[in-house]
DNA sequence: CAGTCTTGGCTAACTAAGATAGCTTTTGAG
DNA sequence: CTCAAAAGCTATCTTAGTTAGCCAAGACTG
């Protein structure tokens, strides 16, 4: 019986797809190992478990949107950047809408976790557009955090069919953009 | 041998309190039958499956978060409307976590689905801030997408622990409500 | 108060999925 | 060519969800 050839990268990268056709939680051993030509235990061989899998889909699917997102922002900055790394983003979660699911909850594990080091250098793009818009080192964590919010926030509703009826998402995406970007051009004055 | 006297209301509710313990993906009905004092089957009598019991949690606190931001912006406007409804949203997501996390991409089922009817009643609260903001009506659509997405992601980031290192979220919280507050009196302006 | 019907709980058993043990065979290094 | 590591397999185990069917609690009727 000829081999397969798997390698873990190979698995993990036909998990994503898997999840990205039916849904993050429909992605079972079985059914992986049936997609890649394989019986069930053989693809232990090459991860771990299914949490291992899961952990592993959520670290490839943040490693491409941190490239894509730092691919997308070079050489821009303001507002252009900002939209920019909004529709990196944006378009990843919909072309993968699966694999951006692994990463919502997934945990981060020991020091050299891709998962951990793709998120800080999505938070490094990020930080770099926002200090294009002049934000203080003191505010800095705070602006990060509402704009990661925002933008994921966006990203799991739209994943999830969370918005139904009505009007269309690109329109309000844009909409979005606009919004978060007045938001830090205007500085803090006192309430009116 | 006594009845225990169970509902499917007082099921759902104990299914939501273990999902605060333990986590909502941790809620087993092996778990929540011995919680009860009760034989795994049985509670079969009172939800159809796991599935439902899921659904069902989240419509519980759908329904709570609903009535909690209802209560909370009642005679307020403008920003102390928006802070106090951030606020509700917020301190129901901390106390209940595992119940909030059940609302995280489930499907609406249904035309009565409590789920759908918590929702449009939040999204009516949401609207009602707005409007004090004097947003229009072609663009709240995009508005309320825009609040959902940013209020949504910083309680799931928060709720799985999304947000490492640093700041105190108390403080990124009440920015993010400052920053949201900025980008809504702001009327939109050519970008500079 | 007795009979009976509904219903909530039970035990037993089935299924599907994750996981492990241990065998076999490919395959690449020396 | 030899042989050891690795990759795949079958068989088996475990756990969790689920169903079937029994039985008794307790409410309703005559």
């Amino acid at each position: 019986m000829p081999r397969a050839g798997l390698t873990t990268a190979a698995v993990v990268a036909a998990g994503a797809a898997l999840a990205d056709e039916c849904g993050f939680h429909n992605v079972t051993m079985g059914l992986l190992a049936e997609r890649l030509g394989v019986r069930t235990p053989s693809l232990y061989k090459h991860v771990e478990s299914l949490a291992d899998l899961q952990h592993r889909i959520a670290g490839l699917a943040a490693i491409e949107i941190s490239e894509a997102v730092g691919r997308s922002v070079q050489g821009l900055a303001g507002r252009d950047a900002l939209a920019a790394l909004a529709k990196a983003m944006r378009e990843y979660v919909m072309a993968h809408p699966g694999a951006y699911t692994a990463t919502v909850g997934a945990e981060i594990i020991g020091q050299d976790d891709p998962l951990d080091i793709a998120g800080r250098r999505l938070i490094g793009s990020m930080s770099a557009v926002l200090r294009g818009y002049g934000i203080a080192d003191v505010e800095m964590d705070h602006a990060l955090r509402a704009v990661r919010s925002i933008l994921h926030g966006f990203a799991v509703l739209q994943a999830s069919n969370g918005f139904q009826w009505a009007a269309d998402p690109d329109v309000s995406f844009a909409w979005m953009v606009d919004f978060v970007d007045r938001g830090l051009r205007v500085r803090s004055e006192p309430a009116g």
